[in-house]
DNA sequence: CGTTGATTTATTGTCCGACAATCCAATCGT
DNA sequence: ACGATTGGATTGTCGGACAATAAATCAACG
């Protein structure tokens, strides 16, 4: 940069500059000097402020994207931006599907959340929250035949009540390990056929939303995730395996 | 717009090189083509196979190098690897900074968590955590004057039960919302001199951890956390208030 | 023969310059 | 006022260059 600061010999590794770049803009981001949705100047512009060359800033920048904390917006500006909560979540599932974690620990984890969220969603879900929960509980009706578009909405149902919690770091904390359900679910439902079972678990969860009765909730949500793990057990899955990273794409936005 | 005769599949924006680079290699981490621990060829030789420029191979690697699913040992070689906890943690952390979660949102996503782990922690510890969780408590034990260390302390002690819940969703879960209550339970700690209140926890949840009473253990974890957030409200703190980022490290390994 | 030290080689981090594609903004024509 | 045109700005990609240094190789030495 300007001042060399460099006289004692310190320990190691002088970080490359890189990422010195990247730590600059990130520690302005954080602090608020620049905020969600404003335009960044450009690699050139950057490059020149930072006393680096252009190719050194895009380096930099890239750190930067993939951590979402910036973005290109119309394939020219890049704005900063506040990380979409699927791609954290997508981040979290690959860490864990690379962690070798089991269906166990995964039910385990979905066990203590899913209850919780259930209860907070009966206090605070406003009525559109309800009304798109009872429009993917209609679906579901309509789809007990198929396990695929079943699983589907199942997962999105788990969603949507996460989201009806109003709580942003219970909806970030659930939100990769109900990704990774999605084959060991699907394993379920084609081998077992217990769609009725399901929707009839996910219409009592939903009756206690409506009533504002977060103990039903909550209690009918226990019941519905205990109820799956004896559906993986009796589907003879081993609960000891591990999960499988999922095809599918975390739901958008 | 459609003047020209190009074909009109041309909607949808081709990806970026960079980023088709880096998805190739993540590719093959995930399939396991490419193990944890292995050494990946040189960005020349990248280059060279994929049929990029270098520049396009670096950018593409900082992708990866982020996520954690590669970094450099050694300062030259370039090795791939399972991204460490606490970097997804960081991740996890950052977002919901961002995202301006509250400090009630956090605690009651640790309230659902926390417990859970103290009840599996006493039925899965080992006799290695037990000890390193005494360790704990009786450094704790003699710090209780300064909240500072008190503070770090207990992070400490949650982390360990975390650990000794021998689960790594509920880990890496619960991982990035401890690291949040830093400010917090310094605060808490500085105003409220509430050092023997948690001492007296603590040593009841270990209580039930050694002898193997995952109810205890439970039980006293909520009580812990819910004493928490009393003391939270008594030192006259929001609940409403946003989670500040942490300048503390999270623990490494 | 094994260890150590010197030398060579390979590789990374950084820089420079270039260019096509394309987005953005200002201008122009109507 | 408004659509088309044009020209500048910016990004993505490329090629090449070079110093620093880690890794590999070789030489000397005990």
């Amino acid at each position: 940069m300007k001042a060399t600061r460099k006289l004692s010999i310190e320990k190691i590794s002088i970080a490359p500059a890189y990422k010195v770049v990247s730590q600059a803009i990130e520690r302005q981001i954080m602090q608020g000097t620049i905020k969600a949705g404003d335009v960044l100047p450009s690699e050139t512009a950057l490059a020149e402020q930072l006393g680096v060359n252009r190719s050194t800033v895009r380096e930099g920048i890239r750190l930067l994207e993939q951590n979402g904390l910036v973005r290109r917006r119309g394939g020219k500006k890049l704005f900063a931006s506040v990380p979409h909560y699927h791609e954290t979540a997508a981040h979290v599932s690959r860490a864990m599907v690379l962690h070798e974690v089991t269906f166990q620990e995964l039910w385990e984890t979905i066990m203590a959340l899913e209850p919780v969220a259930a209860e907070l969603a009966a206090e605070r879900a406003t009525e559109e929250e309800i009304a798109a929960l009872e429009d993917n509980l209609e679906r579901t009706r309509r789809s007990l035949a198929n396990s695929e578009s079943l699983t589907e909405l199942d997962i999105e149902f788990h969603h949507l009540i996460a989201r009806a919690s109003h709580n942003r770091a219970l909806l970030l904390a659930r939100e990769p390990l109900s990704h990774l359900f999605y084959p060991a679910f699907y394993n379920v439902m084609s081998r077992l056929n217990a769609g009725e079972r399901l929707f009839f678990a996910h219409d009592k969860i939903l009756e206690g939303i409506r009533n504002r009765d977060p103990q039903t909730a909550k209690s009918w949500m226990e019941k519905h995730i205990v109820d799956f793990r004896r559906g993986y057990e009796l589907a003879n899955l081993d609960i000891h395996a591990q999960v499988e990273p999922s095809s599918l794409p975390l739901v958008a936005e």
